[in-house]
DNA sequence: TGAGCATTCAATAGAATAATTGAATAGTTG
DNA sequence: CAACTATTCAATTATTCTATTGAATGCTCA
């Protein structure tokens, strides 16, 4: 049963493994799916995804370790990044996978946004060709850097925490859309409720930058103009 | 700490995590690879893989938990296959992933081939022309009903076990050209050294019918003529 | 050079996973 | 219907993975 034929498969099969393991942790996706956005420090990934910070430090080592993603000190900082775009491109057909295979993920989606009174998705092309022809006023409410990083051309930069803070600078007479990171980042579901309770105008787009790009759509990048 | 947010996120990541773990197992992506070629017993995986039979049954219906696959009677045996394509697809990702990123997998493979003598690959355009031509005789090697499933055109059947009672139907003056699953599927490597062996010119097309498919060439499919 | 910082390491306990065995099941065929 | 067959289940053991804690490291910047 040790025959050259069965340990190279065994071991070709086990390096394969190795990706597979990888993203095998809730954990690791969701630090995966931040780092698609854009490189960032451990501690920021760690707030985000509500790991401690050793914790995180310890997922990151194994996507390193699995060649998904490099760290580079920036300063006090060590930044994570994607050790390539394709790795990216993986984690959208995985995705893509997960979504059609696992009814669960529609049920999940539902019923979140079922909770949240008024969040039925609105017509997405017609809002994407407004957005489009500047007739809204677009929010990016992903933090600065995301932003920086590329952002819907003409959005405005608010993140999350800061949105009550600048609510001022907000116009009351047209339709806000917020958007985010992509179909399972929610941070624009709660800007809206905010806007809403304030008594603006507000949507959501579903998809949010990651859609926009997946449709083949300008992204800008660099400073940001806020609220 | 426990918002609707993060319980939102974590049951999404969740999920993801479900396709993550199926295919954080070696033996799985065994399983899935040799699926892509088509339907098969559990038993006949067991003995490919080199699993007991209860241990390749447990391995499938984590595939199958994961929506991965399906299995269906017929007659005293239950078939197991790929629930979709995309399934196929995204395996396909995953190993170009690995292949780009995991320098270990270049290694394994060059060391296994090294220790094949004269097994150094031919010029593949070249060899893929004079395929399409008929100008050699192509054997196909894998089991007969992978062969049925699909083979590239005017290829012979020659599953590996019974290359050797075959021999006599083969030429000796023209070259013959080996082929099996895919690039790490070695079937074809041990019939050229077979064939050397009898004397016979055999060269090994690597990559197997699935380049050949990736490649956007016909496969014919039916019936096998055997040597 | 030394204080201050983000990050990593090390050790542990708890949870999940994999392989093995032998028995049980469900479906088919004659 | 009864015998047979491929497959699955159940229980066990060994292994691997995850989260947690607190201490250690190594870098930066004044």
């Amino acid at each position: 049963m040790k025959n050259p034929h069965r340990r190279f498969k065994d071991s070709i099969y086990e390096q394969f493994a190795r990706i597979g393991k990888a993203v095998s942790s809730p954990k690791r996706l969701e630090l995966l799916d931040l780092l698609c956005q854009g490189q960032k420090s451990v501690e920021s990934l760690a707030k985000e995804t509500g790991l401690t910070i050793a914790n995180a430090s310890q997922h990151l080592q194994v996507l390193r370790a699995a060649r998904l993603v490099d760290a580079e000190r920036e300063g006090y900082y060590i930044k994570y990044r994607l050790a390539d775009q394709m790795v990216c491109q993986f984690f959208h057909s995985m995705r893509v996978l997960a979504e059609n295979r696992l009814a669960e993920i529609e049920i999940i989606m539902r019923r979140f946004l079922g909770s949240k009174e008024g969040m039925e998705p609105v017509d997405r092309n017609v809002l994407l060709q407004r957005v489009r022809d500047g007739a809204v006023t677009v929010l990016d409410v992903r933090p600065e850097d995301e932003y920086r990083a590329g952002h819907i051309p003409g959005a405005l930069s608010v993140p999350l925490d800061q949105l009550e803070t600048l609510l001022s600078g907000l116009p009351r007479e047209q339709e806000i859309v917020a958007y985010c990171r992509g179909p399972y980042c929610v941070l624009a579901v709660e800007a809206v409720e905010t806007l809403r309770k304030y008594g603006f105008r507000a949507i959501w787009l579903e998809g949010g930058i990651l859609d926009w790009r997946a449709m083949g759509l300008a992204v800008d990048t660099g400073n940001a103009p806020s609220a």
